[in-house]
RNA sequence: CGGGGCGUAGCGCAGUCUGGUAGCGCGACGGUUUUGGGUACCGUAGGUCGCGAGUUCGAAUCCCGCCGCCCCGACCA
């Protein structure tokens, strides 16, 4: 497959004043095209959801794949492992794997997306490393043996032993010490979003605690400690910000090393009723937003100071939790509370690159092991954590960042000249504006598409008929807070458009 | 890996104890009706009762073996 320039990043020409809610589709994917039969047409100035529509690639309920169950799935405990299922998101094919449905994997990619375009802005290079991997490399680092029932081994047909990868820090090692000899190449941070397997005794709660799991994992090389602590710190403010574009406040906790070892460790956990870890933290700390306020990636300061901002305040898991600490923070700030992990980093310094060779020539030009790093994100895990943080008892709330949809369009009256021509006209200029609207144009009941609506949980909704066209106003309704209003068709689009403006 | 539970139609379940030609609700499909928060009625389709081997005239049901899934705990992104 030819190497395509990425389109995403943030300074391209998709971050117009335009939005355009396709462009998830419009990068080099880690699959085959997912639309192979419409290639993209959204690489330049031509801003392609209207020609989309135009095209008559209009995303009608009745045309598309959304298989909602009205009743819980007997298996599913968690709230959000129910809603996904109910929403027709994903299907179990394996205890702790997962089929990706249209709507969920509308999410996955949107998700996905964010991680690419922050990774990017940090000046992160993407690649993309096997799933398989050989047994050789996890010999020489020495954890084949040390990683336990945890890790799927394979064997090929030559009796080779392969493995399902759980984590990549060997290869991303041999890829750099394959090609990488001096200081001057440095600071270099290489990650990737791949399919990794673990081999989990119990696989639970959907995919939050899958078996096979979507992640990014990323790795830097730097020529001294120092430089890997820069890197360490930019990663901490990359998924600061990439979390917030999710809608999710995540919180950096000091943590413990575990098995990937080093000496400086942060998870970011979301909180939640239903998290793995208890957390202990001072409430000040869900108050601190980043915002869009501009970091420079290359200063180190600058960059530092934004971390001490988020890490100062007392926030830990139970693993690293202090009590005494932790009685010092005034008694109406001091929270105790459940968190999902949705993020890793860590500084491991030579761990990896000293039994590995990977060295590179310093200035001095002595050769020195590379200090390393590596930082992960639960990109399918994330799914659960955003819906755990984000739902009501009809159904999901996405936040705007992530929705599968901007927008839905409710025709109560479907046949109905005047309320099938109105929703036409809604969905195309919403299209004119770069959303990609989902219009329900099946034969039902007002009350059997609004609970389909609010399972599936759009943020805004578009109700359209006949009662409201004779006064000439369509009813624009906000999933999170359930106010409606009514106004004109253009209105509506005009306000969406504005909402979305800022998650561009 | 310890402890417990469950596999019967797409989903949720009854039937198993006490063996006798497989049921209910939801959903799907076709109609009639209805139409601003899962409308009502009529009809239709859909099941090797997880798999295998036994006992029996006859097994969803009893016996043996296996597989899968879920929950609690330990473990983990």
């Amino acid at each position: 497959m030819p190497r395509r320039a990425y389109r995403t990043a943030p300074n391209s020409r998709h971050s117009s004043s335009r939005i355009c809610w396709e462009r998830r589709w419009c990068r080099p994917t880690t699959g085959p095209e997912p639309r192979p039969t419409s290639p993209c047409q959204h690489d330049g100035q031509s801003i392609g959801t209207a020609q989309t529509a135009a095209r008559g690639h209009v995303m009608r309920l009745t045309r598309y794949f959304l298989p909602v169950l009205k009743e819980n799935p007997a298996e599913a405990q968690i709230v959000s492992h129910r809603y996904m299922l109910r929403a027709g998101m994903i299907k179990q094919q394996a205890a702790g794997i997962y089929s990706w449905l249209p709507l969920g994997f509308r999410v996955l990619r949107r998700i996905e997306e964010i991680v690419h375009q922050e990774q990017m802005r940090a000046g992160h290079i993407p690649i993309l490393m096997p799933t398989i991997q050989p047994a050789d490399l996890w010999q020489e680092s020495g954890r084949y043996n040390a990683y336990g029932p945890e890790m799927l081994r394979i064997r090929d047909r030559h009796d080779r032993d392969m493995l399902f990868g759980p984590t990549n820090e060997e290869m991303i090692t041999d890829i750099f010490r394959a090609h990488v000899e001096s200081y001057k190449s440095l600071p270099m941070t290489l990650y990737h979003i791949q399919w990794k397997f673990r081999d989990e005794v119990r696989p639970r709660f959907g995919v939050m605690r899958g078996r096979e799991f979507l992640m990014k994992d990323g790795y830097n090389f730097d020529v001294d400690k120092e430089a890997a602590l820069h890197a360490y710190n930019r990663h901490m403010v990359s998924y600061l910000r990439t979390y917030e574009r999710m809608g999710l406040t995540a919180i950096p906790m000091r943590a413990d090393s575990g098995p990937i070892g080093g000496d400086d460790t942060h998870e970011f956990l979301v909180l939640a009723s239903t998290g793995e870890s208890e957390v202990f933290f001072d409430s000040a700390v869900t108050e601190l937003k980043l915002g869009n306020r501009a970091v420079d990636y290359d200063n180190r300061e600058e960059v530092a100071a934004v971390c001490r901002e988020f890490t100062t305040l007392y926030a830990r898991t139970d693993e690293t939790h202090d009590a005494a600490l932790f009685d010092a923070i005034p008694e109406a700030r001091r929270k105790v509370a459940r968190g999902i992990e949705v993020g890793q980093i860590f500084y491991f310094g030579t761990k990896y690159s000293d039994p590995m060779g990977a060295v590179v020539v310093n200035e001095k030009g002595e050769r020195v092991p590379v200090h390393m790093g590596s930082h992960g994100i639960g990109v399918s895990r994330l799914l659960g954590a955003i819906i755990e943080a984000s739902h009501d008892d009809k159904g999901i709330i996405w936040p705007e960042g992530v929705t599968p949809f901007p927008v839905g369009i409710v025709n109560l009256k479907q046949g109905d000249s005047a309320a099938d021509a109105a929703c036409e006209g809604l969905y195309a200029a919403l299209a004119e504006q770069g959303l990609e609207a989902l219009y329900d144009d099946r034969e039902e009941r007002a009350g059997a598409k609004f609970a389909t609506m609010d399972l599936i949980g759009l943020p805004w909704r578009i109700t359209v008929g006949p009662r409201g066209l004779e006064k000439g106003v369509v009813e624009l309704t906000s999933r999170r807070t359930g106010e409606s209003e009514e106004m004109s068709p253009a209105a509506a689009v005009d306000r969406v458009a504005r909402v979305y403006r800022a998650h561009a």
